[in-house]
Order: structure tokens, then C-alpha cells, then sequence
DNA sequence: TTTAAACCATACGCTAACGTATGGGGTGCG
DNA sequence: CGCACCCCATACGTTAGCGTATGGTTTAAA
């Protein structure tokens, strides 16, 4: 069956999210998607692409995430939570890691990353703000909050998804409250 | 001149931290040390044996990070920063990292990391029981803590040191208080 | 039915890297 | 001197993987 450009960019994310930016190899996904790389050559210019391609999808993910950001009804404290519970759910946290990981030694994709977290460290301190915090603590929770969801990933080995939503939930009441 | 075992695996811990596991190429490191590699495997069996005792070392590290750790005379609070302050200041943040997310593929080497931390977090937790918590706060502060030390290299794309040492002690006084 | 485009298989050259085999220079020691 | 033994250089075989070149198949349109 005709492989698509998407069918390539799922897979790779799958991947990304396993083994690392590192772990991407066009033959191996090839045997994984029954082609040989001449589909992928067909629509990818070169291995770089792809993973440029990744880096897009992870970043494209942010807004998706925050729906009604900026128009939200909600209490400030689900809100935060509800974007947390989304992440665990999708299990994005691996393939978050390899990126920064390997946005560590290529500049430009750390520029990218960055203005990536300055959104949603401007998305926390508002919902902080909310909460009736000054805007210093605000800053410094929204701060330690954003390590607790990079960290995650790197820290919940073999626990099951059920575990890794209690034990974030009671994280997230002691830096709400 | 003659490289010692030691030799090699200083500049592979080194490789680690910035390219992480993947990194490590053996006629790159040996480049680096004016050798070939015919040097490496005389010291190693192979290039496995090498990311093992890179493994090794950062396991060894833990104890020395905290030193009269059951018998500490001084304030919990300083006690947890000392560890936070050395860990910055030497450096290691990015081979931890890089060790983690190995590790997330290589369960025996999860198994190593999670005892290791599952001391990490005996030893916070025990401090934040020293700060007058309860313990079911005192595991949950311990857990963020651990967060914020994981991912604080992920998070400090272009900081210099200073900036890094400030940050972390104000995210570490709210964790304490 | 010809034609063009989309999609893929196959074969090729090339490089990086692993691990091995082998020999050789140095150094201390009897 | 001879002789181990430590340490390394060199050459080799092998594999994985990138990217290219080229041709084949399918499909839809003209």
C-alpha cells in the first residue's frame, strides 16, 4: 500500500518518542512501514527534513493544547491541570525530551524551543496570577511547574499511566496551593 | 604519551554530557586524544563496557554529593542546597540527563537509576521531615525537587552559571517554605 | 491508447564506525 | 643482551546507514 508523507512523520514520532533523535533511521523505518526508502526519498528531500518536520509537529502541538487559552471560564487551577492530563494522556513527554535534548547542541533549534516554553510560561504565570499569586511567586511556580512536566518523563519508568496521573495530581495541588 | 583507562573515560564523560550515549564514538574520542584506536581497545573489551563505567561513575557520584549526609549537623534547607549548588556547579546535568533517557530503553539500567534515585529521594525526604512537614508532603516536595534538578539542564538553554545558581535557589526556597 | 504524474524497488557508491589481528616500540629486569 | 610486558599503530573485514540514479508500476486524465 502507498505510504503518505504523514504515514513517515508518524512513524519517525513514534520513534522520536522511544529512541531518541539519534534513533531515526530511514531504512529501519522503511522496514516498519513495508517500503524501502525510495518512498521516503520520494518525499523527503534528506533525513533532516524529517526530523525538522518532528520538531514542527511537536511545536505546532502547543496552541492545539491550549485551546481556549486567552477565553478560558474555567477555574485557573483545572485549566493548568487539564493540559497536564493531556500530555500524560498523549504520551508526548518522550519525544519532548529527545527534542530538547537535542535542541542542547543545535542552536537554532533551541531558539525555536524556547520561544515554544516562553508561551507557556506566559500560559502558567497567568493561570498563577489567577490563583491570587504576586507575580514573583507566580513566575517562580510557573518555573518549577514546567520542570515537573520535563521532568516526567525521565523519572516514571515503569509506572502505569494511572500512576503517573495520581502522583502528577498530587504535585499539582501542592503547586497550586 | 600513554593514556591511561582513566584518560578514556574522562573525555567519553565529557562527550556524554554535551551528544549524550550516542555520542560516543571511539575513533572520535580517540582523535581527541591524540591516539588510535588501538589504544581503546587495549583498556576495554568494547565500546559498551566504556558507557557502563560511565554509568558507574555517575552511580559513584551520588555518595559523594552527600557526604555526612546521616550525620548532618546544619540546617535541613542548606543541606539540600549544598547538594543542588555542587550539582551546577560541577557540571553534570547534561550526563544525568543523558543517562536517564538511555536508561528509559535498557531496563537493567533503569533498574540502577531508580535505586540510585530511590536514595535521592530518601535523602530529601528525610530533610523535608527535618523542615517540620508531615511525610505525605514531605515525599510529594521531595518528588518536585527531583523534577527541578532533572530537568533544570533542559530548561537553561544559553544561562551562564550565575543565572542558573540564582534560579534554582529561588525555586529552591519555595520548595523549602 | 498514449501520456504524465505519483509512488516505489533496486542497485550503487560512499562514509563512519565497530571489532580483530598483528606487529612494533619502549621499558624494566635478570 | 635477552625477554617479558605494557601500550599503541596499522591494516583489515564487516556492517549500518546516507543519498543518488534509474527504471518499473499504477492511475487518471486527455
Amino acid at each position: 500500500m502507498s505510504k503518505s508523507r504523514e504515514d513517515w512523520i508518524d512513524t519517525a514520532w513514534h520513534v522520536l518518542g522511544v529512541s531518541g533523535v539519534e534513533g531515526i533511521r530511514i531504512e529501519q523505518l522503511a522496514r516498519q512501514l513495508n517500503v524501502t526508502k525510495g518512498s521516503f526519498y520520494w518525499h523527503f528531500k534528506n533525513r533532516q527534513l524529517l526530523i525538522d518536520a518532528l520538531l514542527e509537529r511537536w511545536l505546532g502541538m502547543r496552541e492545539e493544547i491550549c485551546p481556549g487559552y486567552s477565553a478560558a471560564p474555567e477555574e485557573p487551577g483545572e485549566l493548568i491541570w487539564k493540559v497536564i492530563e493531556r500530555g500524560i494522556e498523549r504520551g508526548t513527554r518522550g519525544q519532548a525530551a529527545a527534542l530538547r535534548l537535542w535542541g542542547q547542541r543545535n542552536p537554532d533549534v533551541a531558539v525555536k524551543i524556547e520561544k515554544a516554553d516562553s508561551l507557556r510560561q506566559k500560559f502558567l504565570v497567568d493561570q498563577f496570577l489567577g490563583l491570587g499569586h504576586d507575580r514573583d511567586t507566580a513566575e517562580t511556580r510557573a518555573e518549577v511547574y514546567m520542570a515537573v512536566i520535563s521532568a516526567e518523563f525521565l523519572h516514571s519508568g515503569s509506572l502505569s499511566k494511572s500512576d503517573r496521573l495520581s502522583r502528577a495530581r498530587r504535585k499539582h495541588e501542592m503547586l497550586i496551593s
